[in-house]
DNA sequence: GCCCAGGGATGCG
DNA sequence: CGCATCCATGGG
């Protein structure tokens, strides 16, 4: 994909591999608005807004560096949906949310979102990242960062409570109490059938998760997280009941190898987005 | 009132 | 192991 890098900016100049509404609604990241053609995204303490025009999009950012890596601007998408095109059942959905792209974003972060996501709804999810974000994280001027592992240290479970996370308000300061920076530094070093050992051992982090933060955090796209939609969208297309979603993980990650956490993203946006159940 | 939401923990056999 | 049940909370 064709883009510039500026001081202030990068100018992405082909928006069929960029479709900000897609990118930020596809359920990977609860942190943004959207308004009257300009979004804004907020990922740890750092700031964008994006802006679509007829033929081309502008990031503009003081944090470029950061936010060319964040978007996976240096990735060939067109590449991706080629090879996921020959799937019969993807290429309806690839046609649809063509602007897709897999964000790089924060470990601590992705961690904290994913445990409230739990059996949770995405209106829910967004209000209580941005209690939490407002109580806790640092203010920026126009905006609050996201909570450092530090800054959460201090909350309490009713504070947890209170920003509406519900039973997991107690998962959550739990595992809290037990990361360390040191914790999440490491965490990086360690090959994937330990980082997903750790990941399982914190509270509020099962399978489903795991395979989130995975994909949205290392940029392991060979996981493929299976929610109540996959489920559905599943048995749907193969005309079957399965409801043991870790089966139905294994027979995906199967199909679509090291393109999984792709072909997920396209099917939740399509499916989601259309309300097919 | 019921069911569902980007599921996980626990207990029971 | 597999399986059932429970878990806060707001919206449809």
């Amino acid at each position: 994909m064709k883009y510039t890098k500026l001081d202030d900016r990068l100018i992405i100049e082909d928006l069929s591999e960029f479709n900000i509404k897609q990118i930020l609604d596809c359920g990977q990241i609860f942190r943004y608005w959207i308004d009257n053609d300009e979004a804004r995204v907020i990922s740890t303490n750092k700031f964008a807004r994006i802006k679509t025009h007829d033929t081309y999009a502008e990031i503009i950012t003081k944090e470029v560096d950061y936010f060319e890596h964040f978007f996976d601007l240096k990735n060939d998408y067109g590449k991706i949906k080629d090879k996921l095109s020959s799937d019969k059942f993807l290429r309806p959905c690839i046609e649809f949310g063509y602007g897709i792209r897999i964000l790089h974003q924060d470990l601590f972060e992705m961690i904290v979102s994913f445990i409230v996501s739990a059996n949770n709804n995405i209106k829910r999810i967004k209000n209580s990242l941005n209690k939490l974000s407002e109580q806790f994280g640092t203010n920026m001027g126009d905006y609050f960062a996201f909570p450092t592992l530090t800054q959460l240290k201090s909350a309490t479970i009713q504070d947890f409570a209170d920003a509406g996370l519900g039973y997991r308000a107690e998962q959550m300061h739990s595992t809290i109490q037990r990361l360390t920076d040191q914790d999440l530094s490491a965490f990086y070093s360690l090959d994937l059938d330990e980082q997903t050992k750790f990941l399982l051992s914190l509270k509020g982090v099962g399978k489903k998760v795991a395979d989130c933060i995975l994909l949205f955090a290392m940029g392991h796209t060979n996981s493929f997280p299976v929610d109540t939609w996959i489920n559905k969208i599943y048995n749907k297309i193969y005309n079957t009941t399965i409801t043991d979603r870790k089966q139905i993980s294994e027979n995906l990650t199967q199909k679509y190898g090291n393109l999984s956490g792709y072909a997920q993203q396209y099917f939740f946006y399509y499916y989601r987005e259309n309300n097919i159940n």
